[in-house]
DNA sequence: CATTACACGTGATAC
DNA sequence: TGTATCACGTGTAAT
């Protein structure tokens, strides 16, 4: 790994100057930071020991804070380009100049990535035009235009809609339950599922109400070779696309 | 350390500096790279004289290749940071750590995304597969085919190879019934093929009986746009995929 | 030996 | 009155 950050604690000592400041650090790695909201309150509190530390006469302490504000500052910094390393693929370079263009290059990869992929699907969603009305597909995340700037509002991708699955198995058979809201075709989505899983469908039952689709379908499972969870997530999972 | 002493020299030049820097405001940034060296190398070798206690005897004259260098790199993440910011939108905040957060978080939404439309194109584009009775049927002709279905004569070893579709049109809404053989996942089938043609379910049943499986399916339909048969056709055809 | 990159302290400066 | 951010020069390693 690289060693940027706790190097500098070594050329501390050049610090020399009195001062023998104490080591905040304890040096985390700590992974991916999250970084917001960072303590570290060690600042400003004097130094209570017997410990000879007066300070130099006429000095001010004013900027000790400054210092310590711009080590805060310097720490995020770099907690930040560190996390931001983590997000993209292949940076073998530990430059910073260098992440900073991977980056940026990334990002419009992924933007152009994004808009043919758009496009492709817009493409093949529309293959049928016997009511040329609204569009399917098109939950309301994906239909922004991405070559303006997009707004964007909260990280919801897939977890805005509530649904709730759920699973009972019952010997070689198994009771699927799903509500949801009437967007995007659950009926199709949840039998597209099952088909995924190779769960042949005994009987199904499809009801709207006010806008909450029920669904109750009863599957054919193997026996006993798998679990109700590990299925209700496996359905729930693929509902989503 | 020396710094105090060499701060009072350069510190006029620095307010000039200062002064001509832009500001986040402006942000026009606009090139202008490498062109200071000039200037600075003139304001460098300035200070003859009237210093007392000058350059120390042996003092490399290095630096100011090195002053030059630091100069050049910081310039050069500026830019890099400028770049960035180019490419992520949204960024109102002109500080350098919530740019890069914004990268990061920006960098993590668009990979779900990518995740999350590639999903979805797979998932459409495996509609298409064909798995076991696709081609038996034969759909040249399906606009003119009209009322009982029938289209092959069955091979002798399975009797009820045959789908049957029936549309009944109540004014804004319509019973689609089919029945089929359970094979190839026939309720997702149609269900898919009810996405595709924009009709919303609103009760579905799903019944299997014997080698058969039977659907009723109460769906919306615009008022009057189509016709029964034109709708029976259309669910049969998409059912073959 | 030079080149490159980094962190540090510090002055300036907006809000 | 702080409390942010920034650029700068400088020391220090590692290549």
């Amino acid at each position: 790994m690289f060693s940027s950050v706790q190097k500098e604690r070594t050329s501390l000592e050049k610090q020399k100057e009195s001062e023998t400041r104490e080591e905040p650090t304890g040096q985390g790695r700590s992974s991916s930071d999250s970084g917001r909201s960072d303590s570290d309150a060690g600042f400003t509190e004097n130094n209570t020991g017997f410990k000879k530390r007066g300070r130099k006469p006429g000095e001010k302490e004013l900027p000790l804070n400054h210092v310590e504000a711009e080590r805060q500052r310097r720490e995020r910094l770099n907690h930040r380009f560190y996390a931001l390393r983590s997000v993209v693929p292949n940076v073998s370079k530990m430059d910073k100049a260098s992440l900073l263009a991977d980056a940026a290059t990334y990002i419009k990869e992924l933007k152009t990535k994004v808009n043919e992929l758009e496009g492709k699907l817009r493409a093949v969603s529309k293959k049928s035009r016997i009511s040329g009305n609204a569009n399917i597909y098109d939950n309301q995340s994906t239909s922004t235009s991405t070559m303006t700037n997009q707004i964007r509002p909260t990280p919801n991708y897939m977890s805005n809609n509530q649904m709730e699955v759920d699973v009972k198995i019952l010997g070689s058979e198994a009771l699927v339950r799903v509500q949801s809201p009437d967007v995007n075709y659950p009926a199709a989505r949840l039998m597209d599922s099952l088909r995924d899983l190779d769960f042949p469908v005994h009987h199904a039952s499809v009801s709207k109400v006010k806008e909450l689709v029920l669904q109750d379908v009863v599957i054919r499972v193997p026996d006993g070779l798998v679990t109700e969870e590990v299925m209700r997530a496996a359905i729930f999972q693929r509902m989503q696309n």
